[in-house]
DNA sequence: AAGAACCCCAACCGCTGAGAG
DNA sequence: CCTCTCAGCGGTTGGGGTTCT
């Protein structure tokens, strides 16, 4: 790309005609590099003029805090950062600044840019809209269940998971469970074809109203034991693939991934999942 | 093999709030 | 107060790589 700015004639913007844009070449990041490491971050127009970089300061900024800040973690998020995401994202929505704090060399690029291809991805799949109730649900009874029995995998220890929950989040999961178990009672309702076919084109539509104000009980999506085992067998025991009514499809055969053990793969890494998925997994537990 | 479609992510844009003068 | 500058934030875009047909 390397544009320059094409402007007309007065002298500042002559100097918006020298302003480069686009892809950031190594010549420019090592002048950033060099001035910042003999001046520091801060000033951002200043530094652009005085590194001989002909960038605005924003630029210049951006470059250094999503790029080239020796922190800057680079390469995928892990299960853990996967969750806190998920986590702190029902918590404070889009403030992606605010959960990159609690990433530590994430920035809020990075997170925002993982909410947006990998999260509404999967919620446009779904057919439904990523700030739902519904969809918060689905993320906190499936995604992110999948993503602990990920870092159990990894043979994360259990206090380590634990301090990715906290104990106010314990109580929000409870919640969320009896929230799943309504929701899924409303699916035992489903009995006519047609209303299945609504179902299928617009799956959660039913469930919008849906709230997680639901007082919690001893039901939740999941937890740990004693033995760190994990377990979530209450919630989605409910009859599991029998509260299909008689005539439905086996959601199972729609599984459009269905050769995958998804369910010890993990949400983390697998790609879209479908309703039928969803019910697939519900028969698991 | 080639073109189309899709996906990811770096970079840009517009807006807002804070602080200085 | 008012104006200006700057830093920071969240939304959006588009180039390039990958996958699909």
């Amino acid at each position: 790309m390397s544009s320059l700015r094409k402007t007309s004639t007065s002298s500042s913007e002559d100097e918006a005609e020298q302003l480069r844009r686009g892809p950031w070449t190594l010549e420019e990041d090592s002048l950033l590099i060099r001035y910042v490491d003999r001046h520091g971050e801060g000033r951002w127009n200043l530094l652009a003029k005085h590194a001989g970089l002909r960038r605005t300061g924003k630029s210049c900024r951006l470059r250094w805090l999503n790029y080239l800040k020796p922190d800057v973690k680079r390469g995928n998020l892990t299960p853990q950062e996967q969750f806190l995401i998920l986590e702190l994202h029902s918590k404070w929505g889009n403030r992606w600044s605010k959960i990159a704090q609690h990433l530590p060399g994430r920035t809020d690029n990075e997170i925002k840019n993982y909410w947006r291809t990998r999260v509404q991805k999967q919620a446009r799949h779904l057919k439904v809209d990523a700030n739902s109730v519904a969809f918060r649900n689905v993320i906190r009874c499936y995604w992110m269940p999948s993503l602990l029995q990920k870092m159990e995998a990894q043979n994360e220890t259990p206090q380590q998971r634990q301090a990715l929950i906290r104990p106010e989040q314990n109580s929000d999961l409870e919640q969320c469970g009896n929230s799943c178990v309504s929701s899924f009672g409303s699916m035992d309702n489903i009995s006519k074809e047609s209303e299945f076919a609504e179902y299928q084109t617009s799956p959660f539509s039913v469930f919008d109203n849906n709230d997680c104000n639901i007082p919690a009980s001893k039901e939740y999506c999941y937890s740990y034991d004693n033995t760190t085992r994990f377990h979530d067998v209450d919630t989605f025991n409910l009859a599991a693939t029998s509260a299909l009514p008689e005539g439905f499809p086996n959601p199972v055969d729609n599984c459009h991934l269905a050769d995958n053990d998804w369910v010890s793969e993990g949400f983390a890494d697998h790609g879209l999942w479908s309703m039928g998925e969803l019910w697939e997994l519900r028969s698991f537990h």
